[in-house]
RNA sequence: CGGGGCGUGGCGCAGCCUGGUAGCGCACCUGAAUGGGGUUCAGGAGGCCGAGCGUUCGAAUCGCUCCGCCCCGACCA
């Protein structure tokens, strides 16, 4: 019932398709009255010229979300993202949101399920209310990464206030914090691309339907994914506009003017922005709906230079996964059912989570021709011959804030490398009184004023926590967050002239004193990210096997889990059948696998190397 | 889309059967003590009980309709 004249909003059918749960409340509460284009809301009023007074302020004529969201032109408002109108209409399909993870309360956890976990670790050491034993873990609210991993991930992300559920379906709010480490890890690749010669530059957000459906096997693979842009300005566009699920086809089109000669490349080029993909199913910083990253785009004159190019993509990813974010990868060509749509191939990087899981974690494609082709973007050879010239891509999204959570976290919460953690020390200071707190502080400041001329000049990032909590909050504050280091400092220390060092990984204490501490700091920074680095490469060298048989494949998928080497003929229907039945997937042919002369795991025909098997993210 | 369940301060829940204008824990604010692994005590602020319509003197509670969410299945990847 519309709350403002009183009719009746009816149902609309074939409303299954819900973008966002407001746009669904729309679709299916319109308000027909005959010949009026109407527009209803969530607010229940149906908004047509006689109450317009009353239309929220998004919805007015001229708001751009007013015009993405609403079709005054239908009975059902339909500006459905990932709604290809030329598709035949598929009833039942479900709606899939990914479960909210039962929203916590931060800090000394006493909400009922704390309670629950405690009363469960008390009952596992056997002395219910009685001492606790330190090394059994801590008393928390985060869901233990053995039990039940993707819970363990939800907690850590939402309690170490890196994300937040937002208003809209699939999309999430980054904080502050987890903001930090997104611009650390996008500072490090931003000077690896700088370095290899691509520029930054920017291209519009929208992107004509026409362009976007140029090149064909690029159109049909994102096609289900695209939201469109149907209205503008208060009326229908005559020309769709499509939010960018990645740019190459607006980049092909608009550079086909830049490029003349083979004297005008290579063109190397890089974008820092945010694409949409209207994804079912979504989880924070892995798959969202909206999703920052970079998009590098290059085209070249010939297919040398243009695979060259590919693997610089690449190396970039590999350097900052492993050298700034300690996660080792591996390196491999993706197959042809796994490759990006429109490209001739793909390569990527593989990292393996703590549940032995496998992220793609970056991805850099070689185009070939094809949107040269496609957009007409052709250039005077040496030879003087028109050429199209070849074209790459390569992206690395804010996905990998959530891989650097899942690579090294544990029950305690975050465990972040040096480099990108926000904060590398955190100070916590001790004392009863105003002497002792003096003395404390007076500790401190001289640490800090040591620390701000490392002879290196390398910044260390310390935070000291003076806040009116116990210690013992703020370590497991700081020890949620992934703070690599901790410094008590309390009156015993300060009259030994030292400083209780811990660190979060293993939380292993040691005296340090404070004259060596500020030079020693760098030092051992960097040794605690190679100490990362190191401990997950055993991980995942620890959890990679070798198989030969389908038995084998499926044992150690469904028993222990991890990466498994196994031939393969190189045969779509083999990989398809692994996938059906074990839910697994190539993640990709690494390039260090050997030759190998083998028999296919699936069919037993001839199989030329090893590739990569594993459950996937 | 089929089956089941649930919507009550920020979060987790009780109250509903047997209508009388809302309560608990945590979080939040204030004060004091405390402070070397999630510290106490005292005081305080915060809720049109998912929405609409009905029944009634009176609805969180009863009835109808709608919306949203979760689980299982099917579908998809």
């Amino acid at each position: 019932m519309c709350r403002l004249c009183g009719r009746r909003l009816e149902s609309t059918p074939g409303s299954d398709r819900r973008p966002t749960s407001w746009a669904s409340e729309a679709i299916s509460r319109s308000c027909p009255r005959p010949g009026t284009p109407c527009r209803t809301l969530r607010s229940s009023a149906c908004l047509d010229n006689s109450h317009p007074a009353d239309e929220p302020e998004f919805l007015r004529p001229g708001c751009f979300w007013s015009a993405a969201q609403v079709r005054p032109d239908r009975p059902g408002p339909l500006a459905v993202a990932g709604y290809d109108p030329r598709a035949p209409h598929r009833p039942g399909v479900p709606d899939r949101r990914e479960p909210r993870a039962p929203a916590v309360t931060l800090g000394p956890g006493s909400t009922a399920s704390a309670q629950a976990v405690r009363l469960r670790e008390f009952s596992a050491v056997g002395s219910p209310g009685g001492a606790r034993v330190p090394s059994e873990g801590f008393v928390t609210s985060i869901t233990h990464q053995s039990e039940n991993f993707p819970e363990w991930y939800n907690d850590v992300v939402l309690k170490a206030e890196l994300a937040d559920y937002s208003p809209v379906r699939g999309c999430m709010i980054i904080r502050p914090y987890g903001y930090a480490i997104w611009e650390s890890m996008q500072g490090e690749l931003d000077r690896h691309i700088k370095a290899t010669g691509h520029s930054n530059v920017y291209f519009p957000l929208f992107v004509p339907r026409s362009l976007l459906e140029k090149e064909a096997e690029h159109v049909e693979g994102f096609n289900p994914q695209v939201a469109w842009v149907t209205h503008a300005g208060g009326k229908a566009l005559d020309e769709w506009l499509a939010i960018r699920p990645t740019s190459e086809a607006i980049i092909a089109d608009s550079v086909k003017d830049w490029i003349q000669s083979y004297r005008d490349l290579p063109l190397l080029m890089n974008i820092w922005n945010n694409v949409v993909r209207w994804e079912l199913r979504t989880r924070l910083f892995l798959r969202t709906t909206e999703f920052l990253w970079q998009e590098a785009h290059t085209f070249h004159a010939t297919r040398e230079e243009a695979e060259a190019e590919v693997a610089t993509g690449l190396d970039c990813y590999d350097r900052v996964s492993e050298e700034w974010l300690a996660i080792p990868v591996i390196k491999g060509r993706k197959t042809d059912g796994e490759k990006f749509p429109g490209a001739e191939f793909t390569w990527c990087i593989e990292a393996m989570m703590r549940d032995k899981k496998a992220l793609q974690a970056g991805t850099s494609h070689m185009l070939g021709q094809n949107f040269a082709r496609a957009a007409g973007i052709e250039f005077l050879d040496r030879d003087n011959v028109r050429k199209n010239p070849y074209g790459t891509s390569w992206g690395f999204s804010t996905r990998m804030v959530g891989a650097t959570v899942m690579a090294h976290g544990d029950d305690s919460g975050l465990v972040l490398p040096p480099n990108v953690a926000p904060v590398q020390v955190v100070i916590v200071p001790i004392f009863r009184t105003d002497e002792e707190r003096a003395a404390v502080a007076g500790a401190i400041d001289r640490l800090q004023g040591a620390l701000a001329e490392t002879p290196e000049g390398k910044a260390v990032r310390v935070k000291v926590d003076w806040r009116d909590e116990s210690p013992g909050f703020k370590y497991n504050h700081w020890e949620l967050r992934g703070v690599p280091f901790r410094l008590e400092i309390g009156p015993r220390d300060v009259a030994a002239g030292q400083a209780i060092v811990v660190k979060r990984v293993d939380r292993s204490k040691e005296a340090v004193p404070l004259d060596r501490l500020a030079a020693e700091l760098p030092a051992r920074l960097g040794a605690y990210q190679a100490e990362l680095l190191a401990r997950a490469r055993d991980f995942r060298d620890s959890n990679t096997h070798q198989v030969d048989t389908y038995q084998q494949l499926k044992d150690g998928l469904d028993g222990e889990g991890g990466f498994f080497l196994a031939p393969w003929c190189g045969n779509a229907k083999c990989e398809k059948q692994v996938n059906d039945e074990t839910g697994a997937t190539i993640r990709c042919i690494p390039f260090d696998s050997p030759d190998e002369s083998g028999k296919c795991t699936v069919c037993g025909g001839s199989s030329e190397r090893r590739v990569l098997f594993a459950r996937a993210y």
